[in-house]
DNA sequence: CACTTATTTGGAATTAATCTAAATAACAAA
DNA sequence: TTTGTTATTTAGATTAATTCCAAATAAGTG
């Protein structure tokens, strides 16, 4: 009972990088090289007369291709998921191909085994992040926390004001839920926005989602 | 030329986890459970004995694991890593259990074959998160682009509206920016409200924030 | 105790927002 | 063209929300 081989669409402008992959792959009879590209144009057309399940792809050369090429081929061929395995680690860079709709990230430092496994992951449209990739992200996230916790020169009070403004209730229900006076409220509110550097009411709200309170 | 197998502490408050997990590392040489925890000091003893590589961890029950046994494990034990077995998949739980210093994260509805992938990944003090948990990370950034297209009955009028309003500007500054009568703001805040069903400005400011407008 | 900080509140004045009602423009359908 | 629909604009009267000013209370610290 054998299933069907994965077959994988290279697109990377380097020729040493494809012939890694080519060469990579041949020790593994679960997985078909059908074709390479070097250029959006020859992607294109390869993914046309083979609908791979997997499309390799490296961004990182403008010229030859382009972000949104994924989009473009997933129009063509939507069940083709597409692992980038590219050096351009920036964070922007990944959540623009992740949006785009890749599924999987890897970069060139990766080893044989992690390729191989995110080929398969991907062609069962898993996704497949590598180290690195899910560093940055989180990055991002967990830096994020810290910063919620930098600027709480608040009280708990304050913050429990913050929090219940935060979800959209005006001044007099968030009174009304914690059994004050709207004007012990707007007392709060006022030093808050004070101490927040905020001007109205409606900056804090902001202020406040986009700390994660 | 063997390597030592990786040393494995269990602890879950679930007999049938622990059951089903040690069944599982059974047909793995390269893994090995040493002991297994039902409670925080139970863990602690553990850890002390064996020192393991890995400790699997479920903070599920609070009444048996606490978050913070992750920090306390790695003060005494900094050379074991965490891999997080929970069914616990709130984002604001896999943020913590990261930031207190686990790598891992799995949902319990993970495969063997990931289950081992994880462990070793872990023993070696490299980050292993399922799909399940990387949807969840990922949410926030990717899920935006489609949640934006749906709620769009807003005419260009309206979205601008929006938009300024959530930067938190108040219906007059709206106004001047676009050289309308603050009623127009009103008239058109109104009508948005009825459309996406919100009560209030406070709550048109949360609702386009957490859409992405 | 004196001092700071957090918490609470009210009255008066101000500002923002809602309700009601309607005019104008664009545009497609009859 | 006329009719109807939708988007856009606005004002007056009314009501609700907020700010300003001033201060009382409670808790904790030196």
């Amino acid at each position: 009972m054998k299933t069907k081989p994965i077959s994988v669409v290279i697109a990377d402008s380097q020729y040493l990088i494809r012939l890694g992959l080519r060469h990579l792959f041949e020790g593994q009879s679960r997985i078909n090289v059908v074709d390479d590209a070097t250029r959006s144009d020859e992607l294109m057309e390869a993914v046309l007369e083979h609908s791979p399940d997997v499309v390799i792809f490296d961004h990182d050369k403008p010229s030859h291709f382009k972000m949104e090429d994924i989009s473009a081929v997933k129009r063509i061929s939507p069940h083709t998921n597409f692992l980038i395995i590219s050096s351009d680690d920036k964070k922007e860079s990944i959540f623009r191909v992740l949006q785009e709709g890749s599924l999987s990230f890897l970069t060139k430092e990766c080893d044989e085994e992690e390729i191989i496994s995110a080929v398969i992951a991907t062609s069962k449209g898993e996704k497949f992040l590598c180290n690195k990739v899910i560093d940055v992200i989180l990055d991002k996230h967990v830096a994020k926390e810290e910063q919620t916790c930098a600027p709480t020169n608040l009280t708990t009070r304050e913050l429990e004001i913050v929090k219940l403004t935060a979800q959209g209730l005006s001044a007099g229900k968030v009174a009304d839920q914690l059994y004050l006076s709207p004007h012990t409220v707007y007392t709060h509110r006022k030093n808050i926005m004070k101490k927040l550097g905020v001007n109205s009411a409606s900056e804090l709200i902001v202020y406040a989602i986009n700390n994660g309170l």
